[in-house]
DNA sequence: TGACAAGACGACAAATATGTCGTATTTTCT
DNA sequence: AGAAAATACGACATATTTGTCGTCTTGTCA
């Protein structure tokens, strides 16, 4: 059954223990109306909505529409898009994640400095909140990953064998499929045209895991 | 002066560029009754504010309170560099298309009822406002285009030989590479396992050319 | 300057929300 | 098991919101 406002409402003072009656008076109507309310047969207004969060610490938007979480929480990845609640999938996250036209060399942090950055592109189901978008470029992983086609990297998930990662080793930087093997890195392009190179992992400055790949066709 | 729902509401409005009129349609209310919003003479309800917060992209809690930011920002990792507006794409056309699972034999109408539309996905620079995403079944394609990858297709597209399209011949659906021959179309799978087919252009109910692939890794 | 669009607003009717009151049912507690 | 508290809900009156209609003012554009 879609949940409405009264549902989420009944669930926020429930959580704080509170009868009908107490958060009644809390938000300074009757008995009668937060009923109603609870029973989606009326709505309350925009006022009544920011008294009934501040009165159970939830947020607004969540009282409203579903989205987000029930609590503030501080990790919560700052902004993110919410979704009208017909059309939105099941806590899906949607992110404009800024598209780095190449890799350069140096410090990571220089690497979103607006020379490089070439462009946004919205992704869907982003987990990671500090992930953000790579134009390719070569065709080491063709036929699977193009040249110019975009691939989403999520610097928070772990790299296991069998993934295809950004690896950057001594300041240059690479896309392939990575084989962990104690101290080693195999680095195995799907492009026979090239060939596998393996690496110290003390060499090796980050290595990002590809989660999405987005081809215009 | 303390702001108020309604003075948010109007700079709302006046960001997106629209008038009372437009924003009232958008929301279903009169324009009479958006004037009074406006005011402070009358507050939205509930509903009101989630449409009003969806139509025009600010937060539900800035709208309400105040608080927080009034639209949501991309996320991006520590230490970013803002970027100007110049830097940003201009007139970018983003989407959400329905997503169908599979294609229902029949008529063409009744695909996007809701048996068949799974989910819903964001795609930017979307030209063709008819565009919709199908989920694939099969490996006809692999590797380039493999089961569970999603294709946006453009009916308003001219497929031409070469070109990736979803083809309905005689009721059967089919993902497959064109090549327009005359009064013939053949049919040829990427996959050397699958073999080609030839098919007359009168059998052909449809042919929806293939204009982004979107997948998961 | 004049035409038109957009915005503002009052008056009134209709629709909806809220409060009041009372009764019934369910849940909780002893 | 019974009492009390909490919840539910219908009926009706009152309050408020919304829609309709019309008129006026302000802003924009040629």
């Amino acid at each position: 059954m879609k949940e409405t406002i009264g549902d989420r409402l009944r669930s926020a003072r429930e959580r704080k223990e509170m009868d009908q009656a107490t958060l009644a008076a809390k938000i300074g109507v009757v008995t009668r109306t937060l009923q109603r309310w609870e029973r989606g047969d009326q709505v309350p207004d925009g006022v009544a909505i920011t008294t009934i969060a501040r009165v159970t610490n939830v947020q607004p938007t969540w009282l409203l529409t579903g989205d987000g979480e029930m609590y503030p929480s501080p990790a919560r990845p700052a902004n993110m898009y919410e979704l009208s609640p017909s059309h939105r999938r099941r806590n899906m996250r949607r992110a404009e994640l800024p598209v780095i036209s190449s890799v350069p060399a140096g410090k990571v942090a220089t690497m979103f400095h607006p020379d490089y950055v070439d462009d946004y592109v919205t992704v869907d189901d982003v987990k990671d909140s500090g992930a953000f978008a790579l134009k390719v470029k070569g065709n080491s992983m063709a036929p699977r990953i193009e040249d110019g086609d975009i691939v989403v990297v999520s610097p928070q998930a772990e790299a296991r064998s069998g993934d295809i990662c950004v690896i950057r080793v001594n300041d240059e930087d690479t896309l392939k499929k990575v084989k962990l093997e104690g101290n080693y890195i195999h680095l195995i392009p799907l492009n026979p045209e090239f060939d596998p190179v393996t690496v110290r992992k003390r060499d090796v400055n980050f290595i990002w895991k590809v989660v999405k790949l987005i081809k215009e066709l």
